[in-house]
DNA sequence: CATTTGACGCCAA
DNA sequence: TTTGGCGCCAAAT
């Protein structure tokens, strides 16, 4: 059995978000087991951003997009284009 | 092993 | 309301 760190369980969470579904880095900190960590989710997206994980589904908690090695505006479209809706600095769903 | 970095978050002024 | 500064964690160097 995996030893699940705290980078593969993120990877794991941010992996797993669901079309159209939004998180906050500070959502996916908590989910990981570490709500205070979220500076270290934001690290770990950044040298990892594989294929296979929707990093652009993860937003800052001001509802700003925050950052993206394509670009953050690229990552604002694929949001939308999604069906992700940000409204009043918050996420909001179709 | 110690220090710096970084796609952040929240509080104070 | 907006801007600045401090705090936090994990990984990289």
């Amino acid at each position: 059995m995996p030893k699940t760190t705290f980078k593969e369980r993120v990877l794991n969470i941010v992996k797993n978000i669901k079309k159209g579904q939004i998180l906050t880095y500070k959502e996916v900190a908590r989910l990981a087991g570490s709500e205070k960590a979220w500076r270290a989710v934001g690290n770990i997206l950044n040298k990892n951003q594989n294929k296979k994980i929707p990093c652009h589904r993860v937003i800052r908690s001001d509802g700003k997009i925050g950052g993206y090695n394509k670009g953050a505006k690229i990552k604002k479209e694929l949001l939308l284009k999604e069906g992700a809706l940000i409204k009043n600095g918050k996420m909001v769903l179709l």
